[in-house]
DNA sequence: TAGATTGTTAATCGATTAACAATC
DNA sequence: TAGATTGTTAATCGATTAACAATC
């Protein structure tokens, strides 16, 4: 399979986590067969796929779960899509993307379209996470309770303040961060969550991305430098109110 | 200046998360004048404008507020465009949409587009805000520092379960959830913020609404029912992850 | 079979960008 | 003035949607 990742060159974060396409895909390949998982499973398919499709399929799963939770086994794109608020055409465009997972006159299995999207976003796993910086809000990370039903878990605490090394929080031990390249490559870590103040956000990629890390979860306010193999995303409250009050009336 | 807004029909949460267009604007007015504060102030102006534009302020707000910390004076939308990884062009069409700030040859001043942002997105105040659900999440967002430079402050807590209620959180008691709609009425706060459990995301949600807030700060993994003179943004870590797992090799 | 709903196309809509005249 | 950079237009690019043939 060919390496056609034809720009390597350094990434912004922010384009990665805005509408952006890093390839022209073919629209419509009239010889584009019949797609099952094996597939979709290349590594290279994802050069094609807008990342606001990508974005929008852990909703998908979301709500496919809550249908399991009662118990219903087939869903429409017409239903679907009044409980996500988006248009019937805008699911079934998504879907397809990936292959053909419904019938028609029927619609689609929960369980399998659920487990089928899981798969594509490479759910059906495990995946270790390094947290950094264990400030007051690196603890309430660190306890978060959303990510047990997830595929998501932390597996270690960093933090460059040396007296707060040692201290243990839900179980795993604040650990130096001059130990943080090490574990994520002796772990095999590839997502890494930075809390770390404001100034220290890039130096902490920086490591984060030495150690193989693949995938940013960035909760500190600033633009984050990553090579184009690395996704971003960021975690910005205090942005996402200052965009609001905008709409407020009067 | 007549009322031109002509859908007020309920419109969905993710609708007003996702970049969409309310209304057909005109997309450029040659009868348009060099744009003051006393026009952009203007109510209704703001159904013209993408709401990805509105959404991008912010980082120009937060990349401004840099260059003023180390005392630069002045900035071109090139040197700006940099910062932020976006182009320069974009950056010059965003403030477009609210007049022109910048002088040919020189640039923007860094204090007055700073504070002119600052004036569009109303941050030229501070925001009371109501904080629903004090679980561990609850109590991470009452002690979050984040807020403290910003034009937000939390100034009311609730809780459904009465035994959390008295509580005191980073210097304000838990009020039981009875109290907040007349609390929201007699305060006159504007935003909210839900932290509750999944399942009460919604009635609390309805209930900010009923006491009159605008602005909604959801933490809740749920698309929330709204009505259309009512934003909501998620925060949604999880899904950020979900949707990072997609892009990593192997 | 008739009815329902998918998967896919083409049309529409909206956002970004390159280019440049205006102007400091 | 000459050089620089804005504000704005038109062109391009990308995402959404309506419509419908395919098909369960």
């Amino acid at each position: 399979m060919l390496d056609c990742n034809e720009s390597d060159i350094s990434m912004p974060a922010i384009a990665r986590t805005t509408p952006i396409a890093r390839d022209d895909r073919e629209p419509t390949n009239p010889y584009r067969v019949d797609m099952d998982l094996d597939d979709e499973a290349d590594e290279l398919s994802h050069l094609n796929i807008p990342d606001v499709v990508i974005r929008r399929l852990p909703i998908y799963v979301r709500t496919l779960h809550s249908l399991l939770e009662k118990e219903q086994t087939s869903v429409s794109s017409e239903e679907l899509a009044r409980m996500i608020d988006v248009t019937a055409a805008q699911i079934r465009r998504d879907l397809s993307y990936f292959g053909k997972f419904g019938k028609q006159g029927k619609g689609y299995d929960v369980g399998y379209l659920s487990d089928t999207i899981e798969r594509i976003l490479k759910l059906d796993r495990t995946w270790g996470m390094v947290l950094c910086g264990m400030g007051k809000l690196g603890h309430a990370i660190a306890n978060y309770r959303g990510f047990q039903r997830s595929s998501f878990e932390i597996t270690g605490l960093f933090d460059s303040d040396e007296s707060a090394v040692g201290e243990v929080v839900n179980e795993l031990p604040i650990r130096p961060m001059r130990e943080l390249v090490d574990t994520i490559r002796e772990e095999h870590i590839r997502v890494g969550i930075i809390a770390t103040p404001r100034v220290n956000a890039q130096e902490t990629a920086d490591m984060l991305v030495e150690g193989g890390v693949e995938a940013i979860l960035n909760y500190a306010p600033v633009i984050l430098r990553v090579p184009a193999h690395v996704t971003v995303r960021e975690i910005d409250p205090v942005s996402a109110l200052q965009s609001m009050t905008y709409y407020i009336s009067e």
